[in-house]
DNA sequence: ATATAAATACCGTACGGTCGGTATTTGTCA
DNA sequence: TGACAAATACCGACCGTACGGTATTTATAT
């Protein structure tokens, strides 16, 4: 595996492996504290190939962060939350889809972004953006279906979709900070439950007109 | 300045001068990025200083957790929330005056522990349970007033006290990662407002019956 | 006198980044 | 098609510095 024996094979075999390296050191280590020799080690790439590939430390952080967006969009593009007929039902599907993949090590379904966000926000503005449109993103893909269960059912609050959109991601992201600060991933669990019971709230969903 | 001519001037000691510098810096750089040099520029304290009071980074770590549930504790013990003779009105009002005191820079209102124990769960189990135990010691002084609250108003619901304090936290740590990652303050507050409207639906709080 | 607090010079190393060079791929034109 | 130059991908030794931490000395309090 020291030589690729094509150019592209897929799409740069030794920039995606670094990629998947920081996808994976970064959220248990955090940014500052992975070294570029960890993440040349962890891909099996030397330290020339980094720098040519990415300018410096920051260009990683900041393609790390594209390329968390790219997988998880794809990842929940194919997931199965949207099947539903109702919009309502998809929404309520995401949020149990969310809780359904909180499993493993914490390192392993926490949110790369989220983590990264939270540590250089103030230090690389150009990381903190490339997170921030992931996260923004891919709230953005939960609003027509939010909107459409509001119209559908009629619903007028002081709430708008988009904001309810990033109500999710705030819960989702909090849930992780709990999760470590406890060392036990139900406290994620146990908020998306309550935003469960919040959405069936706003749409007036009780036991009794439940499908 | 160079040599103190008494034991405690009043500046306060090197010791909480050094705990207030990595609240501040910590705070902006994250705990990876702060240098324990700058913490001691920042403290106009020498590096023997330092390692005289602290053993080691990651001892300040410990620390500077603590002494951040030290001064929190107290600041919200102090606060106006708990005036109202209600204990659900106390509880609205905590997540009130967390909103209103979202302001300035991120740096000033957002979570040291919350922003630690993100970046060092995995690191440092030491700081992450000091930083726990700051997280959920203050949820804990919210269950007591929910609890009363459910009972006043005769609330059965699938949910409890200690869960839905928890879920305030869960909402105010969300918060802090949204409006870092989206620059914007305003995503925190956002946010508490969808969980003002989730308790009052859990308490049943319509504009009908409101107070 | 003794213990505690703090100053300062210093240490080994691990960090991000550079640089000169080599291998591989690709475009181009007989 | 084959030759060949240009571009791209990669290698690994090296550099300056900033890092966490130590050792020794000096000041202060009781």
């Amino acid at each position: 595996m020291s030589r690729p024996t094509k150019h592209s094979p897929e799409r740069g075999s030794a920039r995606t492996r670094l990629l998947e390296a920081a996808r994976d050191i970064v959220r248990t280590k955090g940014f500052a504290a992975t070294a570029v020799d960890d993440l040349c080690r962890s891909a099996d790439v030397t330290k020339g190939a980094f720098f040519h590939q990415f300018g410096s430390k920051e260009a990683l952080g900041v393609a790390a962060a594209e390329f968390w967006a790219e997988t998880t969009s794809v990842f929940f593009a194919d997931a199965p939350y949207h099947a539903p007929a109702d919009p309502l039902e998809r929404v309520l599907a995401y949020v149990a889809f969310r809780k359904a993949i909180i499993a493993g090590d914490l390192a392993e379904f926490t949110c790369l972004v989220g983590t990264m966000a939270q540590e250089i926000y103030a230090s690389s503005p150009d990381i903190r953006d490339a997170c921030g449109r992931s996260i923004f993103g891919h709230a953005a893909t939960l609003e027509a279906d939010i909107e459409a269960a509001r119209r559908d059912r009629g619903i007028i609050g002081d709430w708008t979709a988009e904001s309810l959109a990033r109500h999710t991601q705030t819960i989702i992201q909090g849930g992780f900070v709990l999760a470590k600060a406890g060392n036990d991933p139900e406290l994620a669990r146990e908020s998306l439950d309550h935003l469960d019971r919040y959405i069936r709230h706003l749409f007036h969903i009780t036991e009794e007109n439940a499908a």
